[in-house]
RNA sequence: UGGCCUGUCGCCAAGUGGUAAGGCACGGGACUUUGACUCCCGCAUUCGUAGGUUCAAAUCCUGCCAGGCCAGCCA
């Protein structure tokens, strides 16, 4: 009987700062008791965990309030979006298990509507249309501690920027000559609140609405009013957006608009050792410094799925870590032992060897083959068990082998025992070597057969149990091994990631060879390594004639640890 | 040097005036045909810092220090 608490519990149990505001709402009915959230990505490149941290705060919070939750592609800006993102988007969320149900809306559906609300807000007069250059804006807005001046254009007449907006949006006006503005305060604290632009004139086909538009809403002027459109309650953000409250609120106020969203924000995740800066990652990708977006070495969703996470593993991860609003730095060990607990149990245990040295039992019978039975996972006897061919000649993992043990080594070495897991116990007698180089040909052992698992000899114990693999009918592999991507952070403009990339970040090893049971394993299939790691079948390169693993983590291992 | 935000163990993070949860990591031990797993045990007299209010402060007040964000016709 366990009385561990599942994942429902955990958020059950779990409180935030977001939820004591979305408390408050509910007590004072602010919402009538509803709650609606929102992911609104903007579809210019792949998601990655720190966007399945940002979807998860809203996701799971719709989900603990019985509310819903929405998927947006906030696709105002035509020059940096495409289809291949949104595509992308909808397939690494669904693989998540976010499910935004019949609410998948795009920014760009309301272009109409928004055109319409800056068409009233210039006839409240708090909006205007502006003919300084760029350069001019930017000298108009002043500085961090020295307020802004008024533009020449601020205080036209209603039927003057009714008359030039109306035109920008028919294409007559050259891109960069004119914005419609915001009117506020030129010498607010907060510079967004300093006449912030609202539309551009941009010449640029959009991937949706084509050439209907030569004009774009920015940001902080479309983001409320599609908030307010799809009946968002908590429009929840990160951090870098907290400056930018005061003007979502502002042009809701004076839009009237009833029972309004609200914004709020939450502290940015970051993980040790992993790139999760969009732009980075773009560059790394387009500059084919990496197998594209997704690479297993990227926090992409779409990497970490090559890699072999699993969902849950990752969806635990976000829980586990919880939300403040402070930024963070999570270790990324936390996120590896999310997915060895989730994975524990779970998948099949064998055995596999990544560095092949040959043994052979110099008194096992020639040609003999026995076939040794051995569960597939200890901790799980549902998941039955398999039959290993043995023979006298095998291949056993290097480092399960040293000429002159260090202290407190407890594997093979010249005249000592060990356990050949699920099989035998051996001796080795004699380590055969290349006169010339002093490479280790092979290891001549010797076995006891009392010793055979399952036999009453098999009681005796020795120190050490290390697993292997019937040279004549294991399986050849190529196995994948990750280190960090970048061993030190990149700093602002990176001329040349080649500087940055570790060459140890990818290991390929050609030369593996695993159980001969593997050779039906699937791409995507996901396997325990006895004293080696978590593995999956890499769905990329995997083909008929070869197979190819991914190490997802290692195992922890004590004893390089405390010899290293 | 303007405004806003944040500072609780190496890393996350509860705590919201009544005397510091939990997880990861780490250290020690038991068990083990995975040096894994599991199981025990240990791990903040102290909450950035200095004062103040109070019978009582991580929680309230003041000053200081440190870090982050903001001067795109990006999101």
């Amino acid at each position: 009987m366990s009385f561990e608490l599942d994942n429902t519990d955990r958020n059950e149990m779990f409180s935030n700062f977001l939820h004591k505001i979305i408390d408050k709402d509910m007590e004072e009915g602010v919402y009538d008791g509803r709650v609606q959230t929102r992911f609104p990505p903007e579809p210019n490149g792949y998601l990655h965990i720190g966007s399945a941290y940002a979807i998860n705060i809203s996701y799971s919070i719709a989900q603990k309030y019985g509310g819903k939750f929405n998927l947006r592609f906030d696709d105002t800006n035509p020059a940096k979006e495409d289809m291949e993102y949104v595509e992308s988007i909808t397939r690494d969320m669904k693989w998540m298990g976010f499910d935004w149900e019949d609410r998948l809306f795009y920014g760009s559906d309301y272009f109409d509507r928004i055109y319409e609300y800056a068409v009233s807000l210039i006839k409240k007069e708090k909006a205007y249309v502006c003919e300084l250059t760029l350069d001019e804006i930017r000298e108009y807005r002043g500085t961090l501690t020295s307020p802004g001046k008024d533009s020449p254009y601020r205080n036209r007449s209603i039927e003057k920027n009714l008359e030039l907006f109306e035109k920008m949006r028919s294409g007559e006006f050259e891109a960069g000559t004119k914005v419609l503005r915001a009117k506020i305060d030129m010498s607010s604290p907060n510079m967004n609140m300093r006449d912030p632009v609202m539309y551009r004139i941009q010449f640029v086909s959009h991937y949706r609405t084509g050439d209907k538009w030569c004009i774009y809403p920015m940001y902080d002027f479309a983001h409320p009013l599609q908030d307010y459109i799809e009946g968002i309650t908590h429009s929840l953000c990160s951090n870098e957006f907290k400056n930018h409250r005061p003007l979502y609120e502002w042009f809701l106020n004076e839009l009237e608009i009833k029972s309004p969203p609200k914004q709020r924000e939450f502290g940015r995740m970051n993980i040790t050792g992993a790139v999760t800066s969009k732009r980075y990652l773009r560059q790394l990708v387009k500059g084919e410094f990496v197998d594209g977006w997704d690479d297993p070495r990227l926090p992409t969703l779409s990497g970490l799925r090559r890699r072999g996470f699993t969902p849950e593993s990752i969806l635990n991860f976000l829980n586990e870590i919880g939300v403040s609003k402070d930024s963070s730095t999570v270790d990324i060990a936390m996120l590896e032992h999310s997915l060895r607990e989730d994975l524990k149990g779970k998948v099949p245990c064998l055995m596999a060897v990544l560095r092949p040295i040959k043994l052979v039992l110099t008194n096992y019978p020639k040609g003999q083959v026995e076939m040794m039975e051995i569960q597939n996972n200890p901790e799980s006897p549902e998941l039955g068990s398999r039959k290993v061919p043995f023979t006298g000649e095998l291949y056993i993992e290097e480092e399960d082998f040293m000429e002159i043990p260090a202290k407190g080594y407890h594997r093979l070495s010249p005249g000592n025992e060990v356990r050949l897991k699920g099989a035998y116990i051996i001796k080795c007698e004699e380590v055969v070597k290349n006169e010339k180089t002093g490479e280790i040909l092979e290891i001549r052992c010797t076995y006891d057969p009392e010793t055979r698992s399952g036999l009453i000899g098999s009681a005796r114990k020795v120190k050490g149990t290390i697993h292997w693999v019937s040279s004549m009918h294991a399986l050849n592999a190529e196995v994948h091994l990750y280190e960090r991507l970048l061993p030190k952070d990149a700093e602002g403009e990176v001329e040349d990631w080649s500087e940055y990339i570790n060459p140890n970040s990818l290991v390929v090893l050609k030369n593996c060879f695993i159980e001969p049971e593997l050779k039906a394993s699937k791409p995507g299939e996901r396997f325990q390594f006895i004293r080696l790691g978590h593995f999956c079948v890499d769905e990329k390169y995997t083909t008929d004639k070869k197979l190819v693993f991914n190490r997802i983590v290692p195992l922890k291992d004590t004893w390089k640890k405390n010899n290293k």
